[in-house]
RNA sequence: GGGGAGAUACUCAAGCGGCCAACGAGGGCAGACUGUAAAUCUGCUGACUACGUCUUCGCAGGUUCGAAUCCUGCUCUCCCCA
C-alpha cells in the first residue's frame, strides 16, 4: 500500500501545479510515474537534482519511478521558457550525452528487479527513431488541434510581439513528441503520472489529453515549483557556470563548498526540497540554527547530505577536511606540514601549472608566477592589481609585489598554492 | 520603395575636435566588517619592458598639428510611412 507521496511534496515546497484527483489515485495502489530528463550535456547538473529527489521520494512512497532520458525530444529542443530558438544538437553529442546521464541516474534510483517497484530507464530515442512522419501525423498529429497546441504559454509567448525570432515548426512540434512519450508509456508500461518543472505543465497535459482522446484513459499530472534564489539570481549557476554532479567537471569539494554557502534564506527551504530529513529534524535543525545562525546548521546539514548522496561518504569527508584546512583557523603553519599526497587530494580539480625547477632555483618573480608564468590571472596588469589590493596570498600567506618564490616555499619539494581572495585557488607545478 | 534614428569597453549608457583609456549605472574582482552569509563602507575593473608608452569608441578611407567626436563610402540594427 502507497504511502502520502503528494503530501511529502507539499510540505517540502515541491507541490506546484497538481491534477483534479492525483492524490487520491495514488494512494489506491502502486503505480508508475516518469519524468524526462533533457541530454543537453553529458552530465546533469542540480538543476535537474529537483528532478530527481521527487523521483526517489515517489519510489520511497511505494511506487515505481521512471526515467525518460530524451535523445529523441533532444534533437528538437524544448521551447518553453526560452525565447529563442535552440539550436540542434548532433546525433554523436546526443548519444554521449544520453550514456552520461543514464549513469548517474542510476546511483540515485534502486533498479533492483526483485523489488514489487523497481525503477525503470527508457530512452524515448529507442520508440521514435523509427516512426516514421506520416504514422505520426495519422496516429498522434489527428488527435490534437493546432489550437490547442497554440493556446500553450510556451507557444504564445514565441508568438507575441516580445519574441525576437519566430518560432519554426520544429520546435512548434516538441509538445507533441512529449506528449506522445507519455501516450507511449502509458500503453507500453501503464504509467499513468508524469512529472516535471512547473514549465512542463504544457507539455505534460499535451500527454494527458492525447491519453485521453486516443485511448480513453485517465493520466496524471504533478509539477514542482522552479527553485530560486531569494535574491532573484539563477539557482545553481555561479560564475565559474554550472554545479554538476559528475566530479570531474565540479569537483566534491566544490560542490560542498557551493551548498555551504547557501544563504540563510534559501537555506530555509533547500533543507526540505534536497535532503530525505523527516519533519521533525528538519524543524529542530531550524530552531537551532535560529539561534545561533553563525554555525550554520542548516547550510552544513545540506551540504552533508547532499555531497553524500551525489559523491560518497569518503568524498564528503575529504571536502571537509579540504574546507578546514582552507578556511579554518589554522595559519599558515598547519599548511606548510602538509605531505604532497594530502595537497594534492585537497586540490584536486583546482586549475594547475607546470613550471619548470630552474626558474624556482633562482627566485621566480611573484607576477610572472601569476600570470605568464601559470595563466592563473589574464594578464601582468591584473596581477600588479590584484597585488596591489593586497588580495595575492602564496601558501595561505599574504604577499607583495616584490615577493619570490623560492624553493623553501614548496610543499613536499614540488607545490606551491597561489590565492587569489578567499576562494580562488591555483596550483603550481614543479616538474624537472 | 520613401523618411528618420542609431552602432562607444562584460551590459546599459554619457561624450560630439585637444583637459578621453573615455562621466555614470549595473555586473565582476578585491579589502574592511562578519558566519567561507546578507547588508554596509572602500578600492580596482584595456594592455605593456609602467610616474612613461601602445592599442581601443561598427568597418574602410579622408580632413586636421591633433578625431570617439568633422567628411566620404560600406556593413548592420531599430522606428515611422507605403
Amino acid at each position: 500500500m502507497p504511502t502520502n507521496f503528494v503530501q511529502e511534496l507539499q510540505w517540502r515546497g515541491l507541490l506546484h501545479d497538481i491534477m483534479p484527483e492525483t492524490e487520491t489515485f495514488l494512494l489506491e495502489k502502486s503505480t508508475k510515474g516518469y519524468i524526462g530528463f533533457d541530454p543537453t550535456a553529458d552530465s546533469l547538473h542540480i538543476g535537474s537534482l529537483v528532478q530527481i529527489m521527487i523521483l526517489m521520494h515517489f519510489q520511497k512512497h511505494g511506487h515505481a519511478p521512471i526515467v525518460l532520458v530524451g535523445g529523441a525530444t533532444g534533437m528538437i529542443g524544448d521551447p518553453s521558457g526560452k525565447s529563442d530558438e535552440r539550436n540542434l544538437l548532433d546525433q554523436q553529442t546526443l548519444e554521449k550525452n544520453c550514456a552520461g546521464i543514464q549513469d548517474q541516474l542510476e546511483r540515485f534510483l534502486d533498479f533492483d528487479t526483485s523489488l514489487p517497484n523497481p525503477a525503470i530507464l527508457v530512452n524515448n530515442y529507442d520508440w521514435m527513431k523509427s516512426y516514421s512522419l506520416i504514422d505520426f501525423s495519422r496516429e498522434v498529429g489527428k488527435h490534437i488541434t493546432v489550437n490547442y497546441m497554440m493556446a500553450k504559454e510556451s507557444v504564445k509567448k514565441r508568438l507575441s510581439s516580445e519574441a525576437k525570432v519566430g518560432m519554426s515548426f520544429t520546435e512548434f512540434t516538441y509538445q507533441l513528441l512529449q506528449g506522445y512519450d507519455f501516450l507511449h508509456l502509458y500503453k507500453n508500461f501503464d504509467c499513468r503520472l508524469q512529472m516535471g518543472g512547473s514549465d512542463q505543465w504544457g507539455n505534460i497535459t499535451t500527454g494527458t489529453e492525447l491519453i485521453r482522446r486516443k485511448e480513453s484513459g485517465k493520466a496524471y499530472a504533478i509539477t514542482c515549483p522552479l527553485i530560486k534564489k531569494a535574491d532573484g539570481s539563477k539557482f545553481g549557476k555561479t560564475e565559474g557556470g554550472n554545479i554538476w554532479l559528475d566530479k570531474t567537471r565540479t569537483s566534491p569539494y566544490k560542490f560542498y563548498q557551493f551548498w555551504l554557502n547557501t544563504s540563510d534564506e534559501d537555506a530555509l527551504n533547500y533543507i526540505k526540497i534536497f535532503t530525505f530529513l523527516a519533519e521533525d529534524d528538519i524543524n529542530s535543525i531550524i530552531k537551532e540554527h535560529s539561534q545561533a545562525p553563525h554555525l550554520r546548521l542548516l547550510q552544513n546539514t545540506i551540504a552533508n547530505e547532499l555531497t553524500t548522496l551525489v559523491h560518497g561518504a569518503e568524498e564528503l569527508q575529504k571536502a571537509k577536511e579540504a574546507s578546514q584546512i582552507l578556511f579554518g583557523r589554522g595559519t599558515s603553519e598547519a599548511f606548510q606540514k602538509l605531505t604532497p599526497e594530502t595537497f594534492l587530494e585537497l586540490f584536486e580539480g583546482v586549475p594547475q601549472a607546470d613550471i619548470p625547477r630552474d626558474q624556482i632555483k633562482e627566485g621566480l618573480d611573484i607576477i610572472a608566477a601569476l600570470s605568464a608564468s601559470s595563466g592563473f590571472l589574464n594578464s601582468n596588469s591584473e596581477a600588479r592589481r590584484a597585488l596591489k589590493e593586497n588580495a595575492i596570498s602564496v601558501n595561505k600567506a599574504k604577499v607583495d609585489q616584490e615577493f619570490r618564490i623560492q624553493e623553501s616555499h614548496l610543499i613536499g619539494n614540488q607545490y606551491v598554492l597561489l590565492q587569489r581572495g578567499k576562494k580562488n585557488y591555483f596550483v603550481l607545478k614543479i616538474v624537472d
